[in-house]
DNA sequence: TTCAAGATTTCCT
DNA sequence: GGAAATCTTGAAA
């Protein structure tokens, strides 16, 4: 173990603190805790190292009638057989040959529903995370962490309190030929500097 | 067994 | 703004 002499006190960046959430804040609409993830930490320790950053960009895909969904149509595989568990636990999928993306799994045992998690500011020493892949790889997220439960100290997510900022609803990135289910707004954002892709000025307050 | 597409990022013009 | 990089999965033959 490294020893780092650690933050002890004064740390001009003090790590957040707050109740982690529990299997009970997943297994709930999956709308609802994509909407309520944003301004959550998520926290990553690795190799004795804390890694953090606050989510400011999520997006839900929902079980077998989601037509852009993994689980579209009942799909089931070895491949996504994570979303089909409990609530709670992570699913990492690997894409385009060179990237992963973070899922959390909502909703009971049976139904395959997930938020995925698209980018967050990130905490110190945490490098970009505005995109999905970026995301994996600035928390040394890979398949090694597909099914894992959401509890400390692997992966998990706490509620620092943070004041709720208004949030911003838009289509979802990457969706095509998915008729409907391509212009509905399941991507829920803050405004932030580090969007994996900046808000439409339709939605902005001007 | 073989082929096409994918919940993306990066670099070039 | 446009194309390449890179490999796993899912569906078709």
């Amino acid at each position: 173990m490294q020893s780092v002499t650690s933050v002890a006190s004064s740390g001009s960046a003090a790590a957040p603190a707050g109740p982690v959430l529990g299997q009970e804040f997943f297994d709930r609409d999956t709308m609802a805790v994509a909407r309520e993830l944003l301004g959550k930490v998520l926290v990553r320790e690795v190799e004795g190292t804390r890694l953090w950053g606050r989510l400011v960009e999520v997006e839900a895909y929902l079980g077998p009638d989601d037509l852009a969904a993994h689980s579209s149509g009942g799909r089931r595989s070895p491949r996504n057989e994570v979303m089909y568990g409990p609530p709670g636990h992570a699913y990492v999928y690997f894409t385009y040959g060179m990237h992963h993306c973070l899922n959390f799994v909502t909703q009971p045992e049976g139904t395959p529903q997930a938020v995925l998690v698209r980018a967050l500011e990130p905490g110190p020493g945490v490098g970009r995370c505005g995109g999905p892949g970026l995301v994996c790889r600035a928390f040394s997220i890979d398949r090694n962490l597909n099914g894992v439960a959401l509890i400390p100290p692997t992966l998990y997510v706490i509620d620092d309190h943070e004041p709720a900022r208004r949030i911003y609803e838009t289509p979802r990135i990457g969706i095509d030929g998915t008729g409907d289910w391509r212009d509905r707004p399941m991507r829920f954002c803050w405004d932030s500097p580090d969007l994996s892709r900046p808000i439409p000025k339709a939605l902005r307050v001007v």
